[in-house]
RNA sequence: GGUCCAUUCGUCCAGGGGUUAGGACGCAAGAUUUUCAUUCUUGAAACGGGGGUUCGAUUCCCCCAUGGACUACCA
């Protein structure tokens, strides 16, 4: 029987939470829907002094906004918590003290200066072991230097000390990767890692990370490739606690990377280029430094994590727009690219935009309310409703609802420069006037689109005027700018009044 | 410096021992439209280099180059 699946997200709440661990959480969850797994969340915050006030909200803030949905965390509960590595700090003392009795790990009591002057010796020497590792721990300060006395002493006294786990000499360990297959290494390039100090009394991520999925029973680990050089740690962590029959399998995602330059995407790059790293707002609570995020900037959180998804992965066909239902369906791990993807915003927008077009008009306008609110204009549910299908297809991102469509709720009071050079003629002012008064003369309720067009119609005709001639000035009058629907369109729904009165306008022109 | 991982249009992906190497974004041109946007059509655009293996390699193997990640008492 192969058992449940059962994978976590584990972010370290050191910040906002950005898209490349967006993207891992929502492999992970597709993951786990597909195989009817559960899907939890674990803070790990083993690091007390890059703590960020406000982080793990944001976090699980950012993800519930994605419609990530997790069966086990802080807010869910669940009968594998706490999910707070800093809640759980009373387990692991007891792991790292039983890898120290078998020999897996061993105690250290070297300074930091200690340790410095060390990389610096093995640098000058140009050696090719920089590490603290078989080849070097004999000549630094931990149990296989001192007396066992001596060691004992000085942790019953309270010395700040470390336990490093102790790497095997000279041995090959070879793992197997979901995306990448077998991976070689040799211990020797390998180092002591501390796992535990003493000095807050909490374990380093490696782990708390171990101890945790096995006590969570975690299936499978998927998270960043930046974790890849770890792997074997990991694996032989899971060797030195006699766990191996139940190790999860890895899969390593391919990195996020910058859409120009190299290296991976980062938080300075948002902004620097124009477009969001982060699914929320966030503010700095330290230094006041804001960064901008998707929801903010108008993005419709499926289209955000569709765009995600296709980013490193890809379904072997040629569809490119998919619900997430679609994705838990479609989601195969076989299909996840080896090599790091460049972000590209435009390709966001692009998504975005397709989401939009098909958005339901009601959803919409419950979003564009907010918008309208900001802009002073009182909310008028049936126009707004009537309003919306002659936008939506224009908009690439719901920030651009008031740009768009501002016309169709008030009056313009200033008019583009460029449209006015190039379609506002001598006369133009009196054919407008002309055209005012015949529009004038139909009854309020025949006043639609499709009669008002045709009284234009045949006013040019009978005036022997061109199309362009009244057409373009009109929308320069009604609207303010060169651009937007057809025209009658906003003629009908601005209605009788308000487009005699924009008409009327024109003679402040 | 060391280790590991990667390499198909500018970008994201498909493909795979013999193909006109496919799609999408973006870009360009055209059509439609009173305008802008949409839509549609068309176009430019790629297998990093060198060795093998093979009748034949973009595809398999090796080397090189390049890129990336990691190399903390961070995660």
């Amino acid at each position: 029987m192969t058992p449940k699946v059962r994978v976590r997200f584990a972010p370290s709440p050191t910040g906002p939470l950005h898209m490349g661990g967006v993207r891992t959480a929502f492999f992970n969850y597709l993951f786990a829907k597909q195989h009817g797994g559960d899907f939890i969340l674990r803070i790990e915050d083993t690091d007390s002094k890059r703590f960020v006030k406000g982080a793990e909200d944001y976090i699980m803030d950012a993800l519930a906004w994605c419609g990530i949905r997790f069966d086990e965390g802080i807010r869910e509960g669940g009968k594998y918590g706490p999910y707070r590595q800093s809640e759980r700090k009373d387990i692991y003392l007891k792991y790292a003290m039983q890898l120290v009795e078998n020999k897996h790990a061993y105690y250290a009591f070297d300074t930091p200066d200690e340790l410095e002057e060390m990389r610096k010796r093995l640098e000058d020497e140009k050696s090719s072991v920089r590490q603290y590792n078989a080849l070097t721990r004999g000549y630094m300060k931990n149990a296989y230097t001192l007396p066992e006395s001596d060691v004992k002493a000085r942790v019953e006294a309270g010395e700040a000390y470390v336990i490093r786990f102790a790497m095997p000499e000279n041995e090959v360990v070879t793992m197997h990767d979901m995306i990448r297959g077998e991976i070689s290494v040799n211990t020797n390039d390998l180092d002591d890692k501390v796992i535990f100090k003493s000095a807050d009394g909490l374990p380093t991520y490696h782990l708390a990370n171990i101890v945790d999925d096995h006590l969570m029973d975690i299936s499978h680990v998927i998270r960043g490739e930046e974790w890849l050089p770890s792997l074997p740690l990991h694996v032989l962590l899971y060797r030195a606690f006699g766990w191996t029959d139940t190790m999860p399998e890895f899969a390593h995602l391919p990195l996020l990377l910058k859409p120009d330059g190299k290296g991976k995407l980062s938080k300075r790059d948002g902004d620097r280029l124009g477009f969001p790293v982060f699914p929320l707002a966030w503010t700095d609570p330290e230094t006041g430094e804001k960064s901008s995020g998707y929801r903010e900037s108008g993005y419709l959180p499926e289209a955000f994590v569709n765009m995600l998804a296709l980013l490193g992965w890809s379904p072997g066909t040629e569809q490119e727009i998919f619900s997430t239902d679609e994705l838990i369906q479609a989601f195969d791990m076989e299909n996840i690219s080896k090599a790091g993807a460049k972000f590209s915003a435009d390709k966001a927008k692009w998504f975005n935009q397709q989401y939009l077009k098909v958005c339901e008009d009601g959803k919409l306008a419950e979003m564009f309310k907010p918008i309208l609110l900001q802009n002073n204009i009182e909310i008028n549910d049936d126009y707004l409703i009537k309003v919306i299908p002659h936008i939506k297809e224009r908009i690439v991102l719901l920030t651009d609802f008031w740009e768009q469509a501002a016309f169709f709720f008030k009056t313009p009071v200033e008019y583009n420069q460029a449209s006015l050079n190039k379609h506002w003629k001598a006369d133009t002012t009196q054919t407008l006037l002309n055209l005012a008064e015949r529009l004038n003369n139909i009854p309020e309720n025949e006043f639609t689109a499709h009669h008002t067009e045709e009284v234009a119609k045949e006013f040019i005709t009978q005036n022997n005027l061109g199309m362009g001639k009244v057409f373009n000035p009109l929308r320069l009058v009604l609207t303010g700018t060169g651009g937007g629907p057809h025209l009658f369109d906003i003629v009908e729904l601005i209605g009788k009044s308000e487009t005699i009165l924009r008409i009327k306008q024109v003679r402040g022109l």
